[in-house]
DNA sequence: CTTGACTCTAGACTATAGTCTAGGGTTTAC
DNA sequence: GTAAACCCTAGACTATAGTCTAGAGTCAAG
């Protein structure tokens, strides 16, 4: 059991964070000290690392938290529900990947013009460089 | 010669944005009329459509408008410092697909969970269905 | 030549995602 | 048994990215 300043240490989310994490419905400690204090398991070390990874491509906390609240049960509601939801994010991380193999592919064009590549670096900016790739 | 409300219409942004963002230094007329009125080319379209594609990604306005700003040009100061600040880029671009990877792969099984895979159904949530995938 | 749609600037307001402080209680080490 | 380090709640504050309004000028159609 981790206290709220070991599981800031080990995610490196600070505490204020955390708490705030927990408000908005992405985290809870599994139980309380008899004082009070939050008391997290190895497994919300683990739901952090999620939630930080989440972040970075982009989906909302709000969003987070949807995926992280997403649980099949072999009786509770239908498995639909579950399944429609997980598909539209699929689909929204495939197109995502996609917007972000432009940009890279952008970003190589111009790193290639500037060290003497096809394209003419008399000037080059990242537009031109995004537009030379359509040929 | 667009006005700010055919570029708004034309990238689906609106107007409000659209000056937004040339306040955060991301996109400016290429003149204004005699009246004052905001004129943009069809150039500016492309620059919209690129800060859309770059925020869905998660790059910030500031590293939208450094994107943006990055020419480069034969005789200006040397190509050194550009293709630093691009290749950086570049690897946060690659760690960010590395992650997206990870999280649809999360999905997929969590998809997969719900219509009768080999991960056991009675409980899976998107973090088990992460961790079903290391071995 | 006026009415409605459009534009201008300046500045107030909102949502999201934190970040910090105040004022208090708890634990651990010496 | 007390100081340092930690934890609690509640609420104020900040940055980013917009979004909207007020009050005034411009333009095009009838």
């Amino acid at each position: 059991m981790l206290k709220i300043g070991e599981l800031a240490s080990k995610t490196d989310v600070s505490h204020h964070t955390l708490r705030f994490y927990e408000r908005q419905g992405l985290i809870a400690p599994a139980r309380r000290s008899d004082s009070g204090y939050r008391l997290y398991s190895d497994l919300d070390v683990d739901r952090v690392g999620f939630i930080l990874s989440a972040k970075k491509v982009g989906f909302t906390l709000l969003e987070i938290q949807q995926l992280l609240e997403l649980e099949i049960t072999k009786d509770d509601k239908s498995c639909g529900d579950v399944k429609c939801f997980v598909d539209k994010k699929i689909s929204a991380v495939n197109q995502r990947m996609l917007e972000m193999k432009r940009i890279k592919k952008s970003l190589q064009a111009l790193s290639k013009a500037c060290c003497g590549g096809s394209v003419p670096a008399t000037q080059c900016t990242i537009l031109e460089a995004l537009s030379e790739q359509k040929p």
